[in-house]
DNA sequence: CAAGTCGGTTCGGCGATCGAACCGACCGGA
DNA sequence: TCCGGTCGGTTCGATCGCCGAACCGACTTG
């Protein structure tokens, strides 16, 4: 108890532990594959050997993260065939809210990694506007970025 | 990313591969530590055992992780006392930016893995609001979530 | 001088991942 | 009917990377 925080932090944009919901998602989400499977379903590929060859993953390998997935609740396998069955890999509500992830992802990886600018760019079907993903306070009306961040425990925080 | 291509779709409407950012960012953060080494600094810890005991991991891959996130430019390194010598850990801005995704996955998590609510809030200092991370169109001036998404080929595109 | 801290490296064991082979159900063509 | 191909897997042996434990040097504190 007598350990001394470092230097006063007022601001910690993110924190968390034990049961911390960063740690709790990437359990599922976490590992080498998952999330490209997931970028996979996302843009449309819905099938194992679409899936597979597109990311050169082992079978045994992509057979169980199906199934992790699935048994998560992010994907449904559903049957699109009978003869012979056939079943694909979709999105449900709680896999289709992932999307700030990946996007969140992709955004960082256009800005820092491309040097030639983004391979892809997301826009706004309505409108064709780029897709903006950022902190937006409804209070105050601006958007704002990862300094103006407080952390406070939650609801959910025993101890 | 709803441009989930009907049937009649020749070309790809996102090219994934290979220069895809979620990839490309995947392979810098998207092993089973780095994500949580980051989140530690993003609360504030910034040396090696801080770090090392708060997640048990392993000295020697902390100490490769470490390596390969300064290399990457995501964490810099700097002496914070000569002797003995002694290092710190701390995010650059490349690093800092890393927090949409952090914050998009603490909130995923919060939503659908903790049934007590979350552990940890995170507040908009200035006012006290809780922080929202969505998409918002600046043209429309509206909220707007993944469905109403559709992506097209970028500069960086080759091919 | 002994014990402890800090930031590592080295090492042997082991579990996860790899590619290749195999499999059963089915389809289309010759 | 036989042949080849597709789809969605499982099984297997080899290999890769992660694990915990031990060790290390530079330094501080008692």
């Amino acid at each position: 108890m007598t350990s001394a925080a470092p230097p006063s932090r007022a601001h910690r944009p993110v924190e968390g532990r034990p049961g911390c919901s960063i740690e709790q998602a990437l359990q599922l989400v976490g590992d080498r594959w998952s999330m490209l499977i997931l970028r996979d379903t996302f843009r449309g590929l819905r099938r194992f050997d679409q899936i597979r060859r597109d990311l050169g993953i082992p079978k045994a390998v992509l057979s169980e993260r199906l199934r992790k997935l699935v048994d998560a609740g992010i994907l449904e396998r559903r049957r699109y065939q009978e003869h012979p069955p056939r079943d694909e890999y979709r999105l449900t509500r709680m896999g289709r809210e992932l999307s700030p992830i990946l996007v969140a992802l992709m955004h960082w990886g256009d800005r820092w990694l491309q040097e030639s600018g983004p391979p892809t760019v997301l826009v706004h079907e309505p409108c064709g506007t780029d897709v903006h993903l950022g902190f937006h306070c409804a209070t105050c009306g601006v958007d704002f970025g990862p300094l103006e961040i407080a952390s406070r425990p939650g609801p959910g925080a025993l101890r």
